[in-house]
DNA sequence: GAGCTGTAGTGGTCAGACCACCTGGCTGGT
DNA sequence: ACCAGCCAGGTGGTCTGACCACTACAGCTC
């Protein structure tokens, strides 16, 4: 193995970005090519650096990338393996962007969330099972018997991600669970709450809680997006009334 | 070393996870808080690490993987900065999603893509200036005029940017961008067009021209919904074939 | 004043050491 | 033969300190 051999290297010795940057761009096609398979376990860290003929540290810093994208998972003693590649692991990282979003771009997260709700709330309404729909009504009931904010939101989360895992479309979910990020709907709710706005959302959730127990599509998907299109514009006059 | 700093830290002090994730959470946090601004420099790795208590490896790892989420910028010689924090830089590793994803996860992600690129198109239609028109027209002779698969690929890739810049939501736009990554529809195109796919495509971005020209938001749903619905349908009859 | 140059400071990389944790095999008893 | 407990090796996690590559800016030269 003459690794980066000095001379000879001829093309591979393109010098592109920092070295962790090419370990992630390596690893990343690796996988994409199939080299790797989900859940599989990748060689030691040491062995990693070794064969790319780089430091531990620079590979662990590409470890860590790809970590928090998702897309590997460490477990401390055991090794470093591949993680499913499913919808949720690799939209996790979704969440920081509503995390890290203010102003503008709240409405257009809450217009993004409101196409991709509502369509899925209509598949839900052609798809939903039995004890989904059960589960439906339990957090719609249990968000109506307390006044506990946190757990009207809790119930509330619950309510919708429940709904969005009956479309059938987990990338769709994911994104939406992205989207309605806990720090981020009690960021946008704090206000939206004491404007009496409980009894308007309680409404609306059994709005849509009727369209999918009908069966009626297009009934849930106007229902889910006059639900979230509420919320849009009044951030919309809050922003403009903070100007 | 008084290990977790001052005492005002209060519950600070939980030994939650690695060290690097806290650091990812604490720089995360100064950011949503405002005690960062967009564009605004870091203190230095070093200031850093030891602000926080830990080794400048540990901090490295921190900042790496809040450098590839699109959060902050290291340049080299002049120091770590605050992204501007807009959609785009905060998206882009939604690409990663595209290229790492296969099978079934494909047509889901078809499936999001739709319901956006329809909805984006409605609204570019009632939005799009007589430039962007002008650029849409651009791509789309373009894309007539050639027969390199690569340069059709870029300029289709084009004409839906413009497209989704001219409906005026750059968080849609961005995600769309990440649906439309270079590899993922190279991956797809590449059996695609092999069917005579090529006439076909044509006409229907000609279809969603027309639409944006009359400036008929309903006609440009539909024909964004059927324009990406093919490429949906024809990679589902290519999955159940596989199997 | 414009242009060059040197230098201090920054991120990028490397090497080696130690710690915390998990795993699997071995030991000893029953 | 079986099982509980111990133990050693291997793994990721962390720290340290050094050096390199690059940038920015002050100060010098012309």
């Amino acid at each position: 193995m003459a690794d980066t051999g000095e001379a000879e290297n001829g093309v591979g010795a393109a010098p592109k970005g920092t070295v962790t940057q090419r370990a992630i761009e390596q690893i990343k096609a690796m996988i994409a090519e199939g080299r790797l398979e989900p859940g599989q376990r990748l060689p030691t860290e040491r062995d990693l650096a070794a064969r790319l003929g780089i430091s531990r540290s620079s590979m662990r810093e590409a470890i860590r990338a790809l970590t928090v994208l998702g897309v590997l998972e460490a477990r401390h003693g055991s090794g470093i393996y591949v993680t499913q590649l499913e919808a949720g692991d690799l939209l996790e990282t979704f969440g920081v962007v509503a995390d890290l979003s203010r102003g503008p771009r709240l409405v257009e997260l809450l217009e993004v969330r409101r196409v991709l709700e509502s369509t899925a709330t209509a598949l839900a309404a052609a798809r939903i099972t039995a004890d989904q729909l059960a589960e439906v009504e339990k957090h719609l009931t249990a968000m109506n018997v307390t006044d506990d904010p946190e757990e009207i939101l809790a119930h509330d989360l619950a309510f919708h991600r429940v709904i969005a895992g009956a479309a059938g479309n987990d990338t769709m979910a994911a994104i939406l669970d992205g989207l309605s990020s806990r720090t981020f709907r009690a960021r946008v709710w704090r206000g939206y709450e004491e404007e009496g706005a409980f009894a308007r959302t309680r409404r609306e959730h059994a709005a849509i809680h009727r369209a999918l127990v009908a069966r009626d599509p297009e009934a849930a998907r106007a229902a889910a997006a006059a639900h979230v299109g509420e919320v849009e514009q009044w951030l919309r006059t809050q922003l403009r009334e903070q100007l």
